[in-house]
DNA sequence: CTGAAAGCGCTTACAG
DNA sequence: CTGAAAGCGCTTACAG
């Protein structure tokens, strides 16, 4: 058997609750000498406590969740967005000594389920639709310190962590602008379910109106961020609409398969058309012609979530006012003049 | 306060060990009548159960642990083989009604640690040389299912899942040879200590030698997998080794970085000099020209994992023998005939 | 500075 | 088919 706090404590001729002052580090409620005697003994016996009775007893169980939506048979889609994150969330965590349980999400009921069965302390959602979140109260939730990514929820419930979704979308538009192009069409996801691509979209948007170009409804579209759905979507754009010289997409994935899909119909990129990503993720990199894209703070983005939620966890009562995240322009060789 | 198993009880007027029953569904000892009346209010209060409770009473947890080597100020790296059974094994988990621990390990201790303060039932062990398998024993690991993935270690303590790491390079090195290439290099990182890279350079020499290849050790170059250290040896072979028409890699991201290293000096993918990556990670398919690569079955070798765990779990006392996963190669664009 | 008691929410035998 | 008792390994007040 796995030696316990008692083991210790009769090892050492202490109570139960002197051997546990020193494993928490209690300093002042226990005198040096006996201290090291039973931090002795403890490394000796390779004491390990026990998580779950800890967790049992106290009201912290030094837990926290990373929630994401998921399919019921289908495997995790993790992008690599997500990657990012969930590394940076983990290793911050981990500093902390707390311990980090991944989890998809099928169904609604299994928020509550993962939060109250484990006693989290805490959860980032990753990913969820505003509505999803706003739909959260306190009877599901509990008292569990709530981190919504990427998420435009005003519930007071959830933490919010984001980038500058707005400023993203301006700077890339600004950017083809700027370059002298007039017809800039933008493509991303679920339009009416996700703050994140109407805020981008209402950046493009802005953006448009400051250079005095109008607004044309026919260059917007709704495409998956998928590498296959943005092939159809620049195959479509070159047949149907080949006025336009640029596009704003919400993904790096969907740009690098909106400019195969150009190609493919005979468009060159950028010579004929400019295509902007967003999110820098390693693959714009790789590809050829490397992607002109939107960069995030995706270690500021981690970061800032463990620190809103360590504050909650430390007794902030005040829901903090949701954190928005800068971002920047990453310059490749996607976006150039328009021809002519 | 969330509602306990007493609330339950109270309100079903029957004792907790019924209503703990219904919920386990150990259906044989409840009356169906008890057994809908107390379901009815378990739903009503929205009750679920604790887990720590349940793990600190109980032999199993439920929780299975996914332990990742990592630096200690450093965020996990997790590559794209890892994201994808990362993925794949929380839906397997979770189908079974586990839950997934994700863990950075910077010390040795840590892997103990992470077992031990959880109760965990299980854990995969990804990415971790085949000297520290080795060094596990059974004061340090209890009689937790382990598994580890991609490893060569002979320790019973954890049951082996991989590719058949032989094949996948004796495949690509044959399908060079059988083009008609002479000199064919081989790049990969760590060869003494971790036996995946060492199966595949084995599998590289063998095919050689049915070829009536003499094999040469300056073809050979330790290179980590990172598309910059790939860049750096592309350049390295083609300024230094440009007898060499074909080249043989552990991984993708290696890969797409020589064939960038060989453009750089001047040199064409395929026409000069052909490339085989390793693994068909996404973006295999992305980059220009697409990589030729070899595809492993990471669906198949996430569920062998689950299944060997929840196998011994079960308590498949003899250690079942390691399993290893097909492997086979995606012709696409970096292989072709050598000139001349 | 140290300890005895109660309790966290379950499950495991064991009775009836 | 149902229940009373003991215990899993800790922490939390509260005494001394």
């Amino acid at each position: 058997m796995a030696v316990t706090l008692k083991d210790i404590a009769a090892e050492a001729g202490v109570s139960l609750m002197t051997v546990s002052n020193v494993v928490n580090g209690k300093q002042a409620r226990v005198s040096a000498a006996t201290r090291d005697r039973i931090m002795r003994i403890v490394e000796d016996r390779g004491y390990v406590p026990s998580a779950s009775a800890r967790s049992l007893a106290a009201k912290s169980s030094r837990l926290v969740g990373l929630l994401v939506p998921a399919e019921d048979e289908a495997s995790l889609t993790i992008s690599p967005h997500t990657v990012e994150v969930i590394g940076m969330l983990e290793r911050e965590l981990r500093r902390l000594d707390y311990h980090l349980m991944l989890r998809g999400i099928a169904h609604r009921a299994e928020i509550t389920e993962a939060l109250r069965s484990w006693h989290l302390d805490g959860a980032v959602l990753l990913g969820f639709l505003d509505a999803e979140i706003d739909r959260l109260n306190v009877r599901t939730v509990g008292d569990v310190a709530l981190v919504a990514m990427d998420c435009y929820s005003e519930n007071p419930l959830a933490l919010g962590v984001r980038s500058d979704d707005f400023g993203g979308a301006a700077l890339a538009t600004e950017h083809l602008a700027a370059l002298g192009h007039r017809r800039i069409a933008f493509a991303g996801p679920g339009f009416s379910a996700t703050g994140v691509v109407r805020r981008r979209f209402e950046g493009y948007r802005h953006v448009l109106g400051e250079h005095g170009i109008a607004y044309d409804p026919e260059l917007v579209s709704a495409v998956e961020i998928t590498r296959g759905d943005g092939v159809a979507y620049g195959r479509r754009l070159a047949r149907e609409r080949p006025d336009v010289t640029a596009v704003v997409t919400t993904a790096d994935l969907l740009a690098i398969g909106t400019v195969e899909g150009l190609r493919a119909e005979g468009r060159s990129v950028p010579g004929d058309v400019s295509v902007i990503g967003y999110d820098d993720a390693d693959i714009a990199a790789y590809v050829t012609p490397k992607l002109t894209t939107v960069a995030q703070d995706l270690p500021g983005k981690a970061a800032e979530a463990v620190r809103l939620m360590m504050g909650r966890l430390a007794g902030d009562a005040r829901p903090a006012a949701a954190t928005t995240l800068p971002v920047r322009l990453v310059e490749r060789e996607t976006a150039a003049p328009p021809r002519s």
